[in-house]
DNA sequence: CTGGGGAGGGGGCCC
DNA sequence: TGGGCCCCCTCCCCA
């Protein structure tokens, strides 16, 4: 597995590539072709009507899932909000031309940076720095309350909050506090009945992820 | 089965 | 360019 660990959105796309087809043979051409796309894209990059086309036909060729894609723009869209340059290949905005060309990393797998323990590619040398301590157990963040010890600050700084009781993330609706806005708008799926997650076999939809998963487990039989 | 919550991986953006 | 902050998403566990 370790191979399609290239980068998150490569990782998203082949996942739910994966579950859509099933026969192998095929998934390998159809990798193939996306490689030469991705290459053609590469070699094509002046000629924006030709990527452009290229790009699209791949979506359709791949079934990539709309939601996966639609998440992930909303991820860039979020920080990049309505930016001064466009991506050309997928319509994404940013402020800074500077954040467009890591972004374009992306389409043209110009992540320099990979990790000599799993293959992962980073578009940062420090985003390599960080993730080699997850292979070292390096943990240079230790919590001084309980004396847990984090790879990140970010999620040392997430952990204090464990300590002074603080939930900063506030439920319009019903006046519940949550640590993680995250946990928040899990939470906020209850009042609005939002159920984005579907089982295929069965039709039951659930609220989280995670609970889908645990859920499929009952139809593949598989008994972790 | 459901909802809540801790922890961790990785990306965007700012300085 | 590197460091840091903040954020999103996911996994997994518990009640």
């Amino acid at each position: 597995m370790e191979f399609i660990k290239e980068e998150s959105e490569d990782v998203r796309i082949k996942e739910t590539f994966t579950v859509k087809n099933e026969d192998s043979e095929e998934q390998t051409d159809l990798m193939l072709l996306k490689e030469e796309s991705q290459d053609l894209n590469e070699l094509e990059e002046k000629d924006q009507y030709k990527t452009q086309h290229d790009f699209i036909s791949e979506e359709k060729s791949f079934s990539c899932s709309q939601t996966e894609k639609t998440t992930s723009r909303k991820r860039y869209q979020k920080s990049g909000t309505v930016g001064n340059v466009t991506c050309h290949l997928c319509g994404l905005s940013f402020r800074k031309h500077v954040n467009l060309e890591v972004h374009m990393r992306v389409h043209t797998r110009r992540k320099l940076y990979p990790c000599q323990e799993c293959g992962i590619h980073f578009n940062r040398k420090e985003r390599l720095k960080v993730h080699m301590r997850i292979h070292t157990g390096e943990k240079p963040f230790t919590c001084q309350e309980c004396g847990i010890s984090f790879t990140q600050k970010g999620h040392m700084n997430g952990h204090m909050r464990v300590h002074t009781g603080e939930r900063p993330f506030t439920c319009q609706q019903c006046g519940k506090c949550f640590t993680q806005k995250s946990h928040l708008n899990s939470h906020i799926r209850i009042h609005t009945g939002e159920k984005p997650f579907k089982c295929q076999q069965c039709g039951i939809s659930f609220t989280q992820k995670g609970h889908l998963d645990r859920h499929l487990r009952i139809h593949t039989g598989e008994k972790p």
